[in-house]
DNA sequence: GACTTTTAAATGTCTGACAAATGAATTTTC
DNA sequence: GAAAATTCATTTGTCAGACATTTAAAAGTC
């Protein structure tokens, strides 16, 4: 693990990227112990608090976490599925919220996606996904529902239609465009007449759900896409 | 933006969600300078080393870019595609590579939502997408080309099969599923035999897309996946 | 042998300082 | 008067040294 003296990036840049190249070529590996904050101070030639920022960059990331106390130090983390659905959400949220894209274009990755995986969810799915489906349109069919709450419900529907592929893969690919969309649909009023409508498409793909008909489910999405974008 | 002194995690990790929240909430819009270090340092009530920690938090994950000089300092970036390709890789090639996740589940995970892009692609893509697709494909065919170089232009096909869809979102979501099989495919030994059959089953897709025909390649890119999990 | 105390090692934090970059204001020069 | 050069204040980047806190192993005690 070297660094460029001559390079204009900040020290602490470049000290996380060799350490993060390291882990990611799987030099290092997971549970393994980096040397202390002194010794590696010392190895890249840098002071004490140069090293520390690199860490806590990769701590940012996930790549390591630290632990205090003697036999402490840092360690390289092992990546779970939790963090990195965390940081997939995040980062394609900014992405959509950043970069002014149209309402359309979201729209039709998200339901691209799921299209993706209605096939396997249907086949796949327990009773236990398809319960939660039901709930969910339960709970948006509600008159009191706030228009968030009705968005929440609906990341919330669509989360178990995905997670009943059995494709953990999947699910983390899907957890960004699904969440990341809740801030765009957030702005939509849904009038008493959009709810019907879209419980009703739920509920259509439930039906295809449960009947393991993976065919129907795609149409439903498909139209369910179809309607979402004449709402905004 | 408030930290809570009697919370057990670090000063630097609080700092850093209170303005990460600020950010992905808005309140902090893009382009906009965050106040200096040592101010920060003196609303939180920490001293400098602490916020620096915190900021190199937050610039690690392309959510501040930070500048030097008189009317410098550190400043809400736009998170661009190339930023959060770049995260999305890597995040997803760790998970899959710390997670001890089956090739076939990677697999299913990758062409299922290769298939969402396909007849998106077949519709839409340019003869520019259609043209990388072909020269991949005859890189494909040289016979003194490495495997890891094969499974370099194989990324390289696939990723101009997902851009021709003309959707950046799709684009950046399937930049992780795509690239992070890449390691794993790198294991294969790949026969003179399975070569062909793999430029085989990319000409028809490639042939499918020139056609505008997005069932044909998803049949193409079914067949591809049971192919590629018989290598494995 | 089980429990308590000590201790060493490591991260977390602070203070103070200087270097380097950078844009604005000022001065100099033609 | 305009252009070029210089100075200057501000801010981040880096360093050195110090102390606080945490933690698990080692030593000591009953």
């Amino acid at each position: 693990m070297k660094i460029d003296p001559k390079s204009s990036a900040d020290l602490s840049a470049q000290i996380a990227k060799a350490i993060r190249d390291s882990i990611v070529a799987g030099d290092l590996i997971v549970d393994e112990r980096l040397p202390s904050e002194a010794e590696l101070a010392d190895q890249f030639d840098v002071s004490r608090p140069t090293v520390r920022e690199a860490l806590k960059r990769l701590a940012a990331q996930s790549l390591i976490r630290t632990q205090r106390g003697a036999f402490g130090g840092a360690f390289v983390n092992r990546l779970s599925y939790p963090d990195a659905y965390g940081q997939q959400i995040t980062t394609s949220t900014l992405l959509l919220s950043m970069n002014d894209v149209s309402f359309d274009t979201a729209c039709e990755a998200r339901y691209a996606l799921e299209r993706a995986c209605a096939p396997l969810s249907a086949d796949r799915r327990s009773a236990d996904h398809l319960a939660t489906m039901r709930a969910e349109i339960f709970r948006q069919q509600q008159p009191g529902l706030t228009d968030e709450a009705f968005c929440a419900s609906d990341v919330a529907f669509h989360r178990a239609l995905v997670d009943g592929a059995m494709n953990p893969v999947l699910s983390y690919q899907l957890a960004g465009a699904v969440e990341a969309m809740q801030p765009l649909m957030n702005m939509i009023t849904f009038t008493a007449r959009s709810r019907e409508a879209i419980v009703g498409l739920h509920t259509r793909i439930a039906d295809a759900i449960e009947a393991r008909d993976g065919a129907a489910a795609c149409i439903g999405l498909t139209e369910l896409e179809a309607y979402t974008v004449t709402l905004a």
